[in-house]
DNA sequence: GTTACGCATGGTG
DNA sequence: CCACCATGCGTAA
């Protein structure tokens, strides 16, 4: 067979077609385009995969081989008198060092000869990695079984108590992503064969772990790589803990074939974040990276990064750890962490401090996976003190540990405080973690969001210009790892629409990527003020909108999302009918247009089909400059109400959802908003542009002029919208609780407060009033202060604005009339445009100072609400969002200077900033 | 009263 | 439906 012709030898080797068959292996092609057994040898129909090959795909062979192989007998049976059989240095076994079947089989010694991997591992282990003191592997042997189930193993094989001969037949059909690599069954076939371990029942759990360790890791790279090669009996029955143990020291340097995987499809695999088990292994997504910058002075194979043509962060680990933890670490990075030093640095992860990681508690938490492929393992909550260098060399000694957590483990790094306050780090702000080979050494480095002036943002693929260093792909060039990132993840996004442009301000929304994610371009392209954004909102073609009406208002609700449109002015034409002016985009002549036309955003004369005589840039405009100076206000602001005023005049839509969410993204159009958005928070992840909530709407805390007590904004809005409806839901968890402790007189108590809310609510601020907030509140009128209590069930079958409804609807399961409840369901996914205010107003009045009418209502609401003798302070209302409680201060809404919301501000948006939580 | 600890909760993918 | 993980929150120090 083949096999063994190609083998280790590749190592240089450069891969361009990662797909199926490029293999090293001579025969590759024969694995596709025939049906024979890859072994060369054998002339049976090949039927289940063998080891991996180079090109990542599988050799496959026919039963009997393939049994061999996952045996181990492969090299004995068809190349035992081929040259390259060599003895253990330690216990004699021998291996064959000269096919790829047995690449992992064996490491190299560093005074020559070979060590079968079983004992590579002792020996390894022995010595003990630098990085990890002998202490980090006191985990007692049970507890490391642990992490050896056979049940995870089976499910990693996707094939349950399936022998672990079938699972590569699960790989091989597999076009979906497995965690385990083609090689995982040979392993998990040796653990439960018992050889590896003694252990005869292993917890699933802990297999899981084992697996994963095995597989994230560089260790697992290694081990699993060895397992690949079939060598039974190498690793021997290796504690667990040992072979977990061993694993960066082997990784470091064992031996190893550094094969540069740079193939779009591996890039594509990584993008997706899922590799297709049987595809090659992702780039070596490091290892390419350094790849003349960062090997100083150790042997590119051996730093770890690829074994055959694994990266360091193999395909499995990078499926399985998620993309935002993906290390990408700059050249400039790596070469200050490693500074002068001949240490090779692996990147191992880096992660988004939270809000939590960042604060006074000192905690900062790890990435399950990362914290198990890349820390010593630990038994113990208590887990083990790590010391960790930093990018300055200075050293620091946090406390590893875990907490149980939902029959898991969620682990912390305790301690971090001073050193991030070293760093100067905040939330936003991003760890990287790597290590130094072959000291074995943990360094921590660092990334200022505010600091990225590029970054991809997105999410997980951020790449930011690293505290340390400067960019991130522009350096790589045509390194593998630019490749990756580009060619993956910007790819990818490229597929999604994202171009080029989003490069521009994300950092620091990179920042907050993670959970606020806002596409680059949109913020790019929406970088306008609330009003402007207004105007491009447009009904969908075929609405039909509800009319509700609220405090004598009417509003159409749409059903459908509103449409962004190119922005046009609505007016009047000569004869009276209502047209709306576009202008052109290459021109820039206006022309008039019907009212009811929607427009693309890109609009030009070629495209009016209305008035075939001015289709043409040529054609003059029919607007004089004086009209058109009327028509076209000088600023922002005018334009805006001007927009607005026309708006008024042809029931231009305005939608409350709608606004809130280009109010956003205006705000995130504004660089400080975007750095603000970027630290906003992390506590949401399904935040989208889109998001109106809470905290989306509001810029971080402490910026932004602050809101009148009277604001109407929507961001005031929503905070009290969040905050009646944290009321309420405290007041019906409490009701719960009481009603478990004290059925009966809860029941007649919970009655009491549902029915008796109106009644006490309707009257000031009462202290009793928590449970009338059950209610759904419908606004009062804008001058009666207890109008907004008593309002509440009157409104019945109206829309509650202040409601939000996808997180609020079961909060008053008591509550008022399930005509509100049903309102408030509406509005959740609803755009509430407010198509029509019926204002006595002549003038068109825009939508945020339509709403301004209501802002003293709400002040009176605050009023209420903080005169209430609820919990919750007046000065510090929580309010919740999305199950995540924000604490509002009072000042955001009480506090400070107005800014009329419906101002063409950006900063209007900023008005919540007090609000903003200090988590968020 | 404050801080730290560690488990619980709940949103998100 | 589940794992992950950010944060909440009760309890102890």
């Amino acid at each position: 067979m083949s096999s063994s012709s190609s083998t280790t030898a590749t190592a240089t080797a450069t891969v361009t077609n990662n797909n199926s068959n490029n293999t090293s292996c001579c025969s590759s092609s024969s694995t596709v385009l025939s049906r024979k057994c890859f072994n060369s040898d054998c002339t049976d129909f090949k039927s289940r995969k063998g080891w991996r090959l180079r090109s990542g795909d599988f050799a496959e062979l026919c039963d009997r081989c393939a049994s061999a192989h996952e045996e181990g007998r492969f090299c004995e049976t068809f190349h035992l008198n081929a040259s390259g059989w060599r003895g253990c240095e330690s216990c004699g076994k021998r291996v064959h060092c000269g096919c790829i079947v047995s690449l992992q089989a064996f490491t190299l010694l560093d005074a020559g000869g070979i060590a079968c991997m079983a004992c590579a591992r002792k020996i390894f282990v022995m010595t003990s990695n630098p990085a990890w003191p002998p202490l980090f592997y006191h985990s007692p042997f049970p507890e490391r079984l642990k992490d050896l189930s056979a049940k995870s193993w089976n499910q990693l094989a996707g094939s349950g108590p399936v022998p672990w001969r079938q699972a590569p037949s699960l790989f091989n059909s597999s076009t979906t992503q497995s965690e385990l690599q083609p090689r995982m069954p040979y392993e998990i076939d040796r653990l439960n064969a018992g050889e590896r371990f003694s252990a005869p029942s292993l917890e699933k759990r802990n297999l899981e772990d084992f697996s994963e360790r095995f597989i994230n890791g560089s260790p697992r790279n290694h081990l699993w790589d060895i397992v690949e090669n079939g060598n039974a009996g190498i690793i021997g029955d290796e504690q667990p803990q040992l072979l977990s143990s061993v694993r960066e020291d082997i990784s470091a340097q064992q031996f190893g074939i550094t094969i540069p995987y740079a193939s779009p499809s591996e890039s594509k695999g990584q993008i997706e974040g899922s590799v297709n088990p049987v595809q090659p292994a992702p780039l070596p997504l490091f290892a390419k990276r350094f790849h003349g910058t960062l090997h100083k002075g150790a042997d590119s194979s051996v730093d770890g990064q690829t074994r055959n043509g694994r990266p360091r962060i193999d395909a499995r680990g990078k499926s399985q750890l998620l993309p935002r933890y993906w290390p990408r670490f700059t050249d400039e990075e790596l070469q200050q962490i490693s500074g002068n030093s001949n240490s090779v640095i692996k990147p191992l992860f880096e992660k988004m401090l939270s809000a939590s990681d960042a604060g006074r508690i000192g905690r900062l938490v790890l990435p399950k996976k990362c914290a198990e492929a890349y820390f010593p393992p630990i038994s113990q909550p208590e887990g083990l003190p790590l010391r960790v260098q930093d990018s300055k060399g200075k050293e620091w000694i946090f406390q590893f540990r875990f907490w149980p957590n939902n029959n898991s483990r969620m682990y912390v790094l305790e301690g971090v405080t001073p050193c991030i306050q070293n760093m100067q780090l905040q939330a936003g702000d991003t760890v990287t973690f790597s290590r130094l080979e072959p000291e074995g050494k943990l360094v921590m480095g660092f990334r200022k969001a505010s600091s990225t002036s590029l970054s991809d943002q997105d999410n997980e693929t951020s790449q930011t210009g690293d505290g340390v260093s400067a960019n991130g792909d522009a350096d790589f060039g045509p390194s593998p790892w630019s490749k990756v990132d580009k060619s993956g993840y910007i790819a990818k996004e490229v597929l999604e629409a994202k171009s080029s442009i989003k490069k521009r301000k994300s950092s620091t929304l990179g920042s907050k990527s993670k959970r606020l994610r806002i596409e680059n371009e949109d913020m790019i392209e929406l970088k306008l003020t609330w009003e402007e954004a207004q105007g491009l909102l447009r009904p969908a073609p075929d609405h039909v909108p509800s009319i509700v009406v609220i405090e004598g208002f009417e509003f159409e609700e749409y059903e459908d999302a509103p449409v962004l449109g190119k922005p046009t002015i609505f007016a009047m034409d000569d004869l009276g009918h209502k047209i709306q002016w576009v202008q052109c985009e290459d021109c820039l002549k206006w022309r008039k247009l019907p009212l009811n036309v929607l427009l693309p955003s890109k609009w030009t004369c070629s495209s009016n089909t209305w008035d075939s005589e001015r289709s043409s840039c040529s054609v003059a405009q029919e607007l004089t400059s004086e009209q058109l100076e009327n028509l076209l206000p000088s600023c922002n602001l005018v334009t805006s109400k001007r927009l607005k005023a026309a708006k008024k005049d042809i029931d231009n839509v305005e939608a409350l959802g709608g606004l809130d969410t280009l109010a956003n993204l205006a705000i995130l159009g504004e660089d400080e908003a975007l750095l603000a958005s970027s630290q906003a928070t992390t506590k949401h992840p399904r935040h989208r542009p889109g998001c109106s909530c809470i905290v989306c709407i509001q810029p971080p805390s402490g910026k932004g002029p602050k809101h009148k007590q009277t604001c109407t904004c929507n961001v005031c809005q929503t905070v009290k919208r969040r905050f009646k409806t944290l009321m309420m839901k405290r007041e019906k968890k409490q009701s719960e609780k009481e009603a478990e402790t004290t059925r009966k007189q809860q029941e007649s108590s919970a009655e009491k407060l549902l029915d008796d809310d109106p009644s006490p609510s309707s009257n000031a601020g009462s202290a009793s009033g928590s449970p009338n907030k059950k209610k759904a509140v419908s606004e009062g009128s804008d001058d009666d202060p207890n109008r907004m209590k008593s309002s509440a069930s009157p409104f019945k079958g109206q829309i509650d604005l202040n409601i939000k409804p996808e997180r609020e609807d079961e909060l008053s399961p008591g509550s008022d009339s399930g005509g509100t409840k049903r309102m408030l369901q509406g509005a959740s996914e609803r755009y509430l445009r407010m198509q029509r205010f019926l204002s006595s107003d002549g003038d068109g009045i825009p939508a945020s100072v339509m709403l301004q009418g209501a802002s003293e209502r709400y002040l009176r609401m605050q009023r209420f609400l903080s005169s209430d003798g609820d919990s919750i302070p007046a000065s510090n209302h929580t309010v919740s969002s999305g199950g995540a409680d924000e604490k509002v201060g009072s000042a955001v809404i009480l506090g400070g200077s107005h800014q009329d919301a419906g101002e063409n501000h950006p900063s209007a948006f900023s008005l919540i900033t007090s609000a903003s939580t200090p988590a968020t």
